[in-house]
RNA sequence: GGAUGGGUUCCCGAGUGGCCAAAGGGGACAGACUGUAAAUCUGCUGCAAAUUGCUUCGGUGGUUCGAAUCCACCCCCAUCCA
């Protein structure tokens, strides 16, 4: 609990907000932002899309009440993003944030991108090899997933230990890395993982009752359902977008492409992602949960004030003298 | 009232005398995660500290060394006939 306050010192300041996919992080931001003069940058992999408003719960322009937000609506949703260009976009940000004198505040769901912001994680510059990556995701399919697993386990044992061989995705990139650098990934793992906080930070965790969340989260669907993302779905795919896209991987999104290709019922389609966005929450959680020094605000603790998080969250800050 | 099919562990569903605490799937829960992360993957799921014990397959009673599985009666559900 002591002892920690000071760690920070000397760092540039940083406020973190996540929690899991409907809890209220965005609310919850633009009332501490208003109270600290800060700016928000969002550590969503999906908002940083446009056209991408309804299904990704996107804050609408007369919800930000002035409040300057960073990394909303800067992709196409052609376009890819994964971490790097995250960190990337990240760091600009910043820097024009630190240069204004303002505090930044960083929310979002997406545990692995706040983890590599504020760790400032090297992920080692590669090329993509695309073509190699697409040779492997084919031998996959055709030979089956251990077969793929051998080859990372002839190259780079502790990779093939550490992941599973039916975790496909994460096998190539182990063997994608290898092929570009020669190095095992593990290896650059291991010295990644040792990695200190880089900014004086408060990272709060907004958390509710698991039944409170997961009731909040079917009607947030059915909202996002009247509220037109069918018609947001259909949009997209008259621009192009395919489900191979990062972009239409987001929970919704995939699930009414199916629906509009009459792979299934639109209640089937609404079911589903009702589904995986629980599934989403807890594996959300599960992620915080490992995070070390998060500052969990339980809303039920607080009986539901608002005014209390917030006053709890401004002493937080205090004590490790970011405000 | 009659005929037939059926009632299985949170749900769906297999099991028709011992190898069954009971396949499989789903959900729930837990976890992993360092360039796809709203992705991808793993574990676990009757109770009890137990390789052992206890309780469970609609109910009650019976047959048997032994039953979720066989028999009898009863209750409930579905469809059909009256």
């Amino acid at each position: 609990m002591e002892g920690k306050e000071n760690q920070g010192q000397g760092l540039p300041p940083m406020v973190v907000i996540g929690g899991p996919t409907g809890v209220g992080k965005t609310k919850l931001s633009i009332g501490l932002a208003k109270a600290i003069g800060g700016e928000i940058i969002s550590a969503d992999s999906m908002q940083v899309y446009e056209y991408m408003d309804v299904g990704s719960a996107k804050i609408r322009p007369d919800e930000m009440q002035g409040v300057p937000h960073h990394l909303i609506n800067v992709l196409k949703p052609w376009e890819e993003f994964n971490v790097v260009t995250f960190q990337k976009l990240c760091k600009e940000a910043l820097k024009g944030i630190y240069e204004r004198g303002k505090i930044p505040v960083v929310v979002g769901g997406t545990g692995f991108y706040v983890q590599a912001l504020l760790r400032d994680v090297n992920f080692t510059e590669n090329d993509d090899a695309p073509d190699y990556r697409k040779m492997l995701e084919e031998k996959a399919e055709k030979e089956g997933p251990e077969v793929l697993h051998e080859m990372l386990l002839a190259v780079d044992p502790a990779s093939a230990e550490a992941i599973h061989a039916n975790n496909v995705k994460r096998t190539i990139r182990a063997l994608e890395f290898y092929h570009l650098t020669g190095t095992p990934i593990s290896a650059h793992n291991e010295e990644e993982r040792e990695r200190e906080r880089a900014y004086n930070c408060c990272y709060f965790v907004l958390n509710d009752l698991r039944e409170r969340l997961y009731a909040n989260i079917e009607l947030r669907v059915d909202q996002m359902i009247a509220d037109g993302l069918v018609d947001e779905v259909k949009r997209l795919k008259d621009m192009g977008c395919k489900r191979g896209m990062t972009a239409m991987q987001g929970l919704g999104y995939k699930e009414i492409l199916d629906y509009l290709d009459d792979l299934c019922t639109l209640d089937e389609a609404i079911a589903k992602i009702k589904l995986e966005t629980r599934h989403f929450a807890k594996r959300q959680l599960t992620w915080f949960r490992r995070e070390p020094d998060v500052i969990w605000l339980n809303k039920n603790e607080f009986e539901y004030n608002e005014t209390d998080i917030l006053t709890c969250m401004l002493e937080k800050l205090h004590q490790q003298s970011i405000i």
